[in-house]
DNA sequence: ATCGGTGGTCCACGATGTGGACCATTGCGA
DNA sequence: TCGCAATGGTCCACATCGTGGACCACCGAT
């Protein structure tokens, strides 16, 4: 699930976020094969937790600039839920330490099972995570506006880094744990537009319900969009998620040049004239060849994978 | 049901993390208020989430050190769960993205979604984090030991930082995640005993059935233990919980007084004789002092909490 | 070929999670 | 002061969903 389209909790989003997902296998990728899409086919017998999982996602998202919390209410509200289904899980979250609770408030919030996992997760080798802070922060001096590195999982992209410029201009389309479709946004399109045209069929199908909650993105539309960025050599979001911001986005490719991620850079509509894109355009390729070597460089270096 | 805990992933380490939880309210602590302890009265309607979130730590705890990641053999082993059912619940851990699967070794490991995470719960007001790292790294140099960061989480104590010093000599009795019981190991013996009486009764109460996996940790003993650990100013593990491994602690107190967290360094038996240990809890007691007091000015600075 | 070890699948059974209805508080506006 | 509409929280009959033993395919070492 996803936290809103637009950034801010509250939701002026159309309809219910969906409760949907599903499964998609991708052969294409190594690690992390599949990735939830629609509810159709989801792996059977796992219904709470996948609910549960869901709703852990979305507090995180939630709560990330809110330091109070999220309420009950809230959540139940985005989560499109009843509200005794969410508490039932709120409680076996807190109860495992991934949720904490105000005890005045009664608000929600990720808890310290959150960050240990997290902590976990980062000792794994993380090479695009290494690789490409360099990069954003390169990226982000230089353009001063807000950098964004999207990761492709499955059908879908997730922004798992964000920083911000120096300019005083802040960028609130996109923030660390959202997870679009691919095509939607700027580097999601990038990556999207990287991917063979069978993957792209296979993506937009698997997509295809989920992106009911984003008016404008159907079939058509994105396959439009995805030929002009191969055109182009970038991809360009012109307003189309938020009104006003704009956002260009260059894939980035791993060891085995399979596009896995891309960089983005947001702003104004304004920040976007045509030989501003140019230029963008080229500091990102630069950025993206530069964390493409990078991962080569730690790939080789590393022990042949397989059973030891 | 029940609770495996044959234990040792491969790692020597006397008991993995239990496997088992339950419910225990404390009013004395503020957020987080509840945490797993024993089986017996866990949040009612939650079993199969419950289940998910301790297989999703297990997996970060046993695959941290393990780039390649855990086979499900031993996942299944551990957990002391059926493979179908431990199956079953991984596939849903994949399908949400919190855990990946190397199609080539069927291993499994941390997902993104985990790493993501970890990174809106970063966001978060870590101040005991934010206050604590510098003390780490102080006692970890001045030290020449490993050093750790072991906070409270209701009844029991998880490893949420660990610094290692500069000598050449490893411990690998507490990694990052790490949960125990409150009095098992030196920091978590630290906390236990800063604790009132009738809290130490709860406790042990609380986690009566879990310390049933740690030989020698009945009720007897750890109260002997706070009783040694109150008169001496410090919490000494003498290896008890791997033989020759020895730590000393001393609990750190949040700006409401309430000890929320311990120091602790570990090391060889011989690192231990007298004169060190009184060295080495002065050291301690400064750095705590030190951190409470960084706790105490954050929360100052802090808006008033409560409704908005 | 046999055996012990993987990972993965199936499906009848009943424990488990579900969620509509309900209650207690709170804050706001009349 | 009284509703009234929010909030968070609880209950429990019903049937969906998770359970896990049994089973299969595969692999490498006897």
């Amino acid at each position: 699930m996803m936290a809103g389209v637009s950034a801010n909790a509250d939701a002026q989003r159309p309809a219910a976020p969906p409760p949907d997902h599903g499964r998609a296998a991708r052969r294409s990728a190594s690690w992390t094969i599949a990735h939830t899409a629609d509810e159709a086919d989801r792996p059977s017998g796992s219904q709470s937790i996948q609910r549960a999982l869901v709703l852990l996602n979305l507090v995180g998202v939630l709560a990330r600039d809110r330091p109070e919390g999220v309420t009950l209410a809230e959540l139940t509200r985005v989560s499109g839920r009843p509200k005794a289904s969410v508490r039932r899980v709120l409680v076996a979250l807190v109860a495992e330490g991934y949720v904490e609770q105000d005890p005045d408030t009664a608000c929600y919030r990720l808890g310290l099972q959150a960050g240990v996992l997290g902590e976990l997760a980062g000792h794994r080798d993380d090479d695009l995570g290494e690789a490409s802070t360099d990069s954003l922060i390169r990226v982000a001096d230089t353009s001063t506006d807000t950098t964004f590195l999207t990761v492709r999982h499955g059908s879908y992209g997730v922004c798992t880094r964000r920083q911000e410029g120096p300019g005083p201009i802040r960028n609130y389309a996109l923030a660390v744990g959202d997870r679009h479709p691919l095509g939607i946004g700027a580097g999601s399109l990038a990556i999207l537009s990287a991917l063979s045209d069978e993957d792209i069929d296979d993506v937009l199908a698997s997509t295809a319900t989920t992106r009911g909650h984003y008016p404008g993105f159907d079939d058509e539309t994105l396959r439009d969009l995805v030929h002009r960025s191969r055109q182009d050599g970038y991809a360009l979001n012109d307003g189309r998620v938020i009104a006003g911001s704009w956002a260009l986005g260059v894939a980035v490719h791993d060891a085995a040049d399979r596009p896995v991620a891309a960089l983005s850079v947001a702003g104004i509509a304004e920040r976007f004239d045509p030989p501003r894109r140019d230029e963008l355009a080229a500091l990102l390729h630069t950025e993206a060849r530069s964390i493409h070597a990078a991962l080569t460089r730690s790939q080789e270096s590393r022990p042949v994978r397989g059973r030891p």
